[in-house]
DNA sequence: CATCATTTGTTCGTATGTATA
DNA sequence: ATATACATACGAACAAATGAT
C-alpha cells in the first residue's frame, strides 16, 4: 500500500519524524526522544536513526548539539518561499497608509502585466510604507478587480498583502521580481522626504495565483539605506 | 603546527580531499580513488572516509552515485542550486576594460569581508563593462593576494572570471549579493557618461571557495537601463 | 546478452570521546 | 560530580548499481 517497505529503513524513519513534527507531535522548539529512545521505539541501529536525524539537521529542520537533545527548530523555513532570498526592511515600528485606492477604466501596462481582457477593470492602490514614522517606500499595486476589492479592505493594515489574501482563500505560487533603480520623482521626493533624482531601490513584480493567472502587479520604490535585497546561490 | 591532531579525523580527511582538488591532483569531472583505497591510503576506517566524503558531496563539491565512482564537480551547480535568479546584460558587444589593479597594503573593509588577517595584502581591480561601445557599469572587486595574481592574467578578458578562475581550479561553493541602489559619484559619472547623481544598480557580492573562505569581494555598479536582475520565487 | 569484479549504499554492532544539564 | 546526550570511530556484512569482459 503505502510502498515504503522498499525505501531505506532511514528514509522510512526520517518520514515519521517529518510526520511527528508536521502533525504538531514535537512542537517547534521542542526536543525529539532521545537516539537511545528512538532506537527502541523504531527497533533499528543507532547508525539509522542517526543517519535520519543527520539529513534533517541538515535540512535544518532538526538542531542537534552534542551533550544536548536534539530539537525541532523554532524557524522551520519549509523551504516554501525563501530559497535563499531575502527582503528586509530596515525599522522597528512598522506603518502603512494609504494614499489612493480606486478602480481605473484604462490602464493598458498594468492591464497587459494582469493579462486581463479590454474591458476588465483594474484596481490600483498607491501606498506609503512608514518605519518609525518615517516613509521609506512608495507602492503602486494593481490587482484584478474582484481581488481589488478584498484588498481595500486590510491595505491600511499589512504591507505584506499575501497572508492576509490567504485568509481569504486567495492563494499565489509564483512571484518574479525585477529588481533596478530609478531616480526619484518629484512627487516620490516628496513623499520620502528627499531631494528629487535621489535613487531609489525599483522592485517591479508579478506574482502569480494557484492557476497561474497574474493576482498582482506592483511596483514598489524604496529608499536604498531602508531595504535589503539579498540573495544568495549554491550551499 | 597545523593543529590539526584535535580536529576528528573525518574533517581532516575533508580537508586533505579539499586541498587535493583545489590543486588539481583530482580535476574537475575526475574520479576520485576508491573508498578502499582511500582507507588504506589514510588508514582510517570506512565511515570515517564515508562521512568526509558524504560532507563534501552535500556541500556539491563532489558528486556520487552507487556503483559509480565518486567524480569532483565540473561546473559547481550553475542552475541547480540556484532559485531563479538572472542577471542579464543588455548588449550585443561585450568588452572590458581594467582601469586599475594593484596591490593594496590596507584596506580595512575589504579585508574584513574577505576574513583575512591584518598582515596579508588584499588585491584590487577596477573595471569598466562596456556593451556595444558604452560603458555599463563599473566595478570595483577586491580578492586575496594569492588570486589576485591569477585574476590579472585574464581580468581584460572576460567580465566574468569565476569560469576562468574554474581553469585555475579555483571553485566557488556560495555566492552572496546584496542589491541595492545608489547615486553615482562624479567619478562613476564621468566613467559611465551619465549626470552625478544618476541612479546606479549596486550589487555587493561575496563569493565563497569549496572550503567556505571568501574568495572575492566586489562592488558593482550599473547603468539601470542596462542591466536586469531578475528573481523567480516558487513553483 | 549475461557474467562478474568493483564501487557506493544501507544496516547492524560496539566502543570511546566530549559537551550538557 | 554524575548521568545523559550527541559525536566520533572502528569493524563487518550484505544490497544494489555500474562498467567492463
Amino acid at each position: 500500500m503505502t510502498k515504503q517497505r522498499k525505501l531505506p529503513l532511514y528514509v522510512q524513519i526520517k518520514n515519521k519524524l517529518v510526520t511527528n513534527i508536521k502533525e504538531g507531535v514535537w512542537q517547534p522548539g521542542e526536543a525529539i526522544p532521545s537516539e537511545s529512545q528512538l532506537i527502541e521505539q523504531y527497533n533499528v541501529s543507532r547508525t539509522t536513526i542517526r543517519q535520519a536525524i543527520q539529513d534533517l539537521a541538515q535540512k535544518n529542520v532538526l538542531e542537534t548539539r552534542r551533550g544536548a537533545p536534539t530539537r525541532v527548530r523554532n524557524e522551520p523555513q519549509i523551504e516554501l518561499g525563501n530559497p535563499g532570498i531575502i527582503h528586509h526592511e530596515l525599522g522597528t515600528d512598522f506603518d502603512v497608509k494609504v494614499l489612493r485606492a480606486e478602480t481605473l477604466k484604462e490602464h493598458y501596462y498594468a492591464s497587459y502585466q494582469l493579462q486581463l481582457e479590454e474591458n476588465e477593470d483594474v484596481y490600483l492602490i498607491e501606498r506609503l510604507r512608514i518605519a518609525d514614522n518615517k516613509p521609506i517606500a512608495f507602492q503602486r499595486m494593481f490587482v484584478p478587480l474582484p481581488i481589488g476589492e478584498k484588498v481595500t479592505t486590510f491595505s491600511a493594515e499589512a504591507f505584506d498583502i499575501f497572508p492576509k489574501l490567504g485568509e481569504h482563500n486567495i492563494h499565489h505560487t509564483n512571484i518574479r521580481e525585477l529588481v533596478s533603480a530609478s531616480n526619484a520623482t518629484q512627487y516620490e521626493a516628496d513623499l520620502l522626504g528627499i531631494i528629487p533624482g535621489g535613487a531609489l531601490i525599483d522592485i517591479e513584480r508579478t506574482t502569480l495565483g494557484i492557476d497561474s493567472q497574474p493576482i498582482e502587479y506592483s511596483r514598489t520604490r524604496y529608499l536604498p539605506e531602508f531595504f535589503h535585497y539579498r540573495v544568495e546561490i549554491g550551499k
